[in-house]
Order: C-alpha cells, then sequence, then structure tokens
DNA sequence: CAGGCGTGGTG
DNA sequence: TCACCAAGCCT
C-alpha cells in the first residue's frame, strides 16, 4: 500500500474544503456537472489578470450575453468591443482579447486549443492563463500559479526569499503539490481559499484546512510570507483637458494603439508631465474647471486641469475625431479618467444654469 | 528583465 | 487618507 506524502494530503484536504465551500462564479460549471465552457473560462481568465472578482461580474455578463461565443466575439466591431471594456483598465487585454479571438476563429477551426502550450501562442495568453484553461476548461494536470497561490504556497513552505527571486521555488513547490486528477478544482481552490482564507492581510489560519500542513502557521507572524520588496514612489504629473461641445456634441479623439489608455476614446488633451503645454486645441471662450480631476495610475498619479467652451457650427478641431452626443457620453466608453473629467465639467455646466 | 500598463476595494 | 494589492502580459 501507498503511503501518502505530505504533497498529497495537501491536495486531498484542499479539494475536500473546495467540494463544500467553493465559491459559486458565473464563468463556473456548477457543482457536480463537467461542463466548463473554454471560451467562458477564457473570457474570464482574461478579465480576471490583476482584477477583482467583484470588478469582472457585470462585464463578463454583458460580454457573455452580446457576444455568446467566440465566433460571434472574432466577429465583434473594435471600437465597440474597446467601449465595452472600458472602466476595467488593462486596456492592452482588450486589444489582444479581440486578436485572440479572431485566431481562434481563423486558425484553430473555432475551437480553442486544449493543450498549455497550444494556448500559450495565443495573443494576450500568458503562462498563467495557458495553465488555468488547460487545467479548468480541459481537465488537463497544468501548474497553475497566480498571485493567491504564489502566496499560498509561500506560506505552506515559509518561503522566505524575497519575489521575484522566489518564483522558480514557488513554482517547484506548486508542482509539486498538484494532483495529476482535478487539477483545474485544484486551481480554482487555491485561489478560492488565496482570496477567502489565506489572504494578504489578516489571514483566517483558524479555519484554514491546510494549516496542519503549512509551515508559516507554525511561525510568529504567517502574513509575512510572501517577502516583497519595497515599491517605488510613484510620481505626479499635471496635465489639461478641454471639452469642445458644439451643439449638443462633444469631441472626442481616439489614442494611439500603443501606450496609456491605448485605442481608447478619449478628450483631447496635452502631453502629461512636470510642466505641460496648455495650448488648447481651438480658440474659444475657455472657462477653467477650479478643481483638477485627480487620477491614479500604475505608475503615477494625475491631476489634470480642465477646460471647456463651447464653438460655433463652422469650427472644427484638427486632427482625427467625432463629434459624440452629449446625451450619449454613457456610451462613448470612455476610461474611468474620461468619464470624471466629463463628469465634473457637466457638473460645473448645470450649476452655471 | 524591469518597467509600462487601470481601476477599485480594503484596512 | 493612503498604501497596498488584485485569477498577468508584453517588450
Amino acid at each position: 500500500m501507498r503511503v501518502e506524502g505530505p504533497e498529497t494530503k495537501i491536495a486531498r484536504d484542499l479539494l475536500a474544503h473546495y467540494d463544500v465551500h467553493a465559491r459559486r462564479l458565473p464563468w463556473r460549471a456548477p457543482p457536480g456537472t463537467n461542463a466548463a465552457d473554454p471560451y467562458r473560462v477564457w473570457l474570464s481568465e482574461v478579465m480576471l489578470q490583476q482584477t477583482t472578482v467583484a470588478a469582472v461580474g457585470p462585464y463578463f455578463a454583458r460580454f457573455t450575453e452580446r457576444w455568446p461565443d467566440v465566433a460571434a466575439l472574432a466577429a465583434a466591431d473594435d471600437a465597440d468591443l474597446m467601449a465595452a471594456w472600458a472602466g476595467l483598465g488593462y486596456y492592452a487585454r482588450a486589444r489582444n482579447l479581440l486578436a485572440c479571438a479572431r485566431a481562434v476563429a481563423r486558425d484553430h477551426g473555432g475551437r480553442f486549443p486544449d493543450t498549455e502550450a497550444g494556448l500559450r501562442a495565443l495573443p494576450g495568453v500568458g503562462a498563467y492563463t495557458a495553465a488555468a484553461v488547460a487545467a479548468i476548461a480541459f481537465g488537463r494536470r497544468a501548474v497553475v500559479v497566480d498571485a493567491n497561490v504564489e502566496r499560498v504556497v509561500a506560506r505552506l513552505f515559509a518561503i522566505a526569499t524575497p519575489l521575484p527571486a522566489a518564483r522558480p521555488a514557488i513554482r517547484d513547490a506548486a508542482d509539486r503539490i498538484t494532483p495529476d486528477a482535478r487539477a483545474g478544482d485544484f486551481a480554482q481552490a487555491m485561489m478560492d481559499l488565496g482570496a477567502t482564507v489565506c489572504t494578504p492581510r489578516n489571514p483566517a489560519c483558524g479555519i484554514c484546512p491546510l494549516r496542519s500542513d503549512c509551515a508559516a502557521f507554525a511561525t510568529a507572524d504567517p502574513a509575512i510570507f510572501p517577502v516583497r520588496p519595497a515599491k517605488r514612489a510613484k510620481p505626479h504629473r499635471t496635465g489639461h483637458g478641454w471639452w469642445i461641445e458644439r451643439d449638443g456634441h462633444v469631441w472626442l479623439v481616439r489614442r494611439p494603439d500603443t501606450g496609456l489608455l491605448g485605442g481608447m476614446r478619449g478628450l483631447p488633451s496635452s502631453d502629461w508631465g512636470d510642466a505641460p503645454d496648455a495650448t488648447p486645441p481651438v480658440a474659444a471662450d475657455w472657462r477653467t474647471l477650479a478643481d483638477p480631476v485627480r487620477h491614479v495610475f500604475t505608475h503615477f498619479s494625475l491631476s489634470l486641469t480642465m477646460h471647456h467652451a463651447h464653438v460655433g457650427d463652422d469650427v472644427t478641431p484638427d486632427g482625427a475625431g467625432e463629434w459624440w452626443p452629449v446625451a450619449r457620453i454613457g456610451d462613448a466608453g470612455l476610461p474611468t479618467l474620461f468619464a470624471r473629467a466629463a463628469q465634473a465639467v457637466r457638473r460645473e455646466q448645470d450649476a452655471r444654469n
């Protein structure tokens, strides 16, 4: 008779816990069924990259309602898809999502590759997402390592090497505890555990099904794992934005495909930096909002000073853009910064009337 | 390979 | 208020 090693016990205990406590999420097959749809798994995984379950929920519902399968998504209009993604952030994901759907439709007969390597070759699918889809949608044994798994594993084995140097050791340890069967459930169970029990701060070790096998639980402070490097301070930038209104319409531009907010609609704005040029795009009787719109991006914070004016029917700003109905500004698919800038301008206009 | 790349929840 | 951090990927 085979003696069960500690690695096997971890998977067994975790799966038993998962069978009772698994979160019910829209992209998961209902309990007792085995019907994970690769399209929905892939879509959810891309949306969940660096994004919380709560934020993804409504987007996932809207996307699957509007584009129920990969063929429908592949046929989507680029601007429609970018607008539907607005507010979710990391907009390169939306561009890659469309490129991936089209690659699946064109190069794979409309079916997702069912191997980790095949998935990994698709746009926007990295090591994590390829492993997750292979395991969850196709039942493959794959080592799925996201930030949750990283934290759980670093604690289970009390890995004290700081990130990112600890990644190879964490990956090896995750490989050792990943079972041959139910690798998809195991991955989701690890992520559920990280999200609800083995949290970054104040982990709930008292209710953790793995505490008897957890090296960090045996220490004074389990929460110190994984050890993270200190972060650099965010620089602050300033900029100017312009709300140009003409006969109930506002002038919107499309941002370049690469870089910050790439491919998204936006309000015309200056460069953002230490002392940006504040020359307006058109001559007009400009009014300036007293309070700049403040916004925090991943690697800098921004104060955007908003200017607004009405122009005559014969005026059109230089460069590419479109007059968008002010009453439908909510449908323009503005990323959050510009949505808030628009809101600030309209509030000011309302207050003056 | 270190840094660019959004946003919102949380303690 | 503010720092931290999230089901990462790409270059």
